[in-house]
DNA sequence: CAACAAATAGCACGAACGGTCGTATATGTC
DNA sequence: GACATATACGACCGTTCGTGCTATTTGTTG
């Protein structure tokens, strides 16, 4: 049910499988918004018509599906975040293409809570264990994509010399998670367009005189 | 017991008011690091070694404990952080020291899981309620409060014309949250080094020429 | 010291939690 | 059609949650 178009091809065998990726699906949309503990089985389960037990099997422990929770999400980031930014060429353009590809993941609400890795760091950053840990290095990833597209972009020529990659990086992702939060909290664009301009500033300034002008977005 | 030196002068009558107050002195600097829903009365209770019911008569239900820890919160915040930035005088050097203020409340460990108001708000974005309303407004009155320095700082002369105060807040606010997001989930001074080295030039950038250098901190 | 009110503790409740187990029902194979 | 297996279900366990109701302790006052 919550895959609108399920693929009829692979119908035979599995249905299992089908269900486990409904089960993530749903989770993640709700651990975005609730929280991945606040997720109950019984809450869960309901929400799918499935049993409780039933759900359980799929895993064995709640920290199982937690684990399995974030690894749906980090599939679902690269989807809608990831791969459309690189499809830029590398240079400043996919520096900026990467961050209005973030911009409009959370514009178009693909987790209904915002970023559901923010959400998720926030909520495990004090709490050792291996969902922490795994929500963590998804994360990490993300701002060392964002770095390594500007050190890319450097070596192409397009920043002026001296320009601190890891700096920048991290400043870039400051101004996307300043983004979710206004965004998820009084659910208007202008955080959104904040960022926008802000990045955009941003980059105009570091770029060298030979950088291609950034598109609109 | 939570209170290091009580002073001993109101020893005499309210013996209540003291137990509340140790109450949501503890509740908060847990609920910065584990979230105020995971805060449970047991836990609560057994770690000032009182009884769970005891405690729960000082507030008839668990949002109200929410709430005054919310406002517990506020307080330390103001004197933690708005109450020393607000002593530098008005102009670009209140709006560095207001920034530093906030640095300096994260690395000195006032709240053990960072800011107490970014983690009750990523919690509570998207749960509607008196506990929600309550973080967000306390939330934007630090915003609000960073604006109107910036506003004062520009009528002094200190800020070239033509600069969006409410933008450089916003941007200025996602730099401290990223300071507190790092700090929390790496433990490192790192990204509290980054947030002032990345705040520094943005004020330096959009500082007038007859506005007074800043001080190192 | 008795009396009284405030503060705290003891105890029990219903609900929800994560988790286990035995059983029923589809599904694919022979 | 019969059988083995994957999948899902319903009932139930022990624990913890927030929350009442009642008793007991504590500090103040006449």
């Amino acid at each position: 049910m919550a895959q609108a178009a399920a693929p009829p091809t692979d119908r035979r065998r599995l249905r299992g499988d089908r269900t486990r990726q409904a089960i993530v699906s749903q989770a993640s949309k709700l651990a975005s918004a609730e929280g991945l503990e606040a997720v109950s089985l019984q809450r869960l389960a309901s929400e799918l018509g499935i049993s409780k037990s039933g759900l359980f099997a799929h895993f064995g422990s709640k920290e199982e599906l937690q684990l399995a929770t974030v690894e749906e999400a980090a599939r679902v980031f690269t989807d809608e975040v990831l791969r459309p930014g690189l499809r830029t060429p590398s240079g400043l353009g996919r520096v900026w293409a990467l961050c209005n590809a973030f911009l409009s993941y959370l514009k178009r609400g693909v987790f209904p809570g915002g970023c559901f890795f923010e959400a998720a760091v926030a909520e495990f950053d004090s709490r050792p264990g291996p969902v922490r840990d795994a929500v963590v290095a998804k994360r990490g990833y993300w701002v060392s994509s964002l770095a390594r597209a500007i050190r890319a972009a450097a070596a192409a020529g397009d920043v002026q010399p001296g320009v601190d990659a890891e700096q920048l990086a991290w400043e870039l992702r400051c101004l996307l998670v300043g983004a979710n939060g206004s965004f998820v909290v009084d659910g208007e664009n202008t955080g959104i367009e904040r960022a926008r301009r802000a990045i955009r500033d941003r980059l105009e300034r570091i770029a060298s005189p030979s950088a291609p002008r950034l598109p609109s977005r």
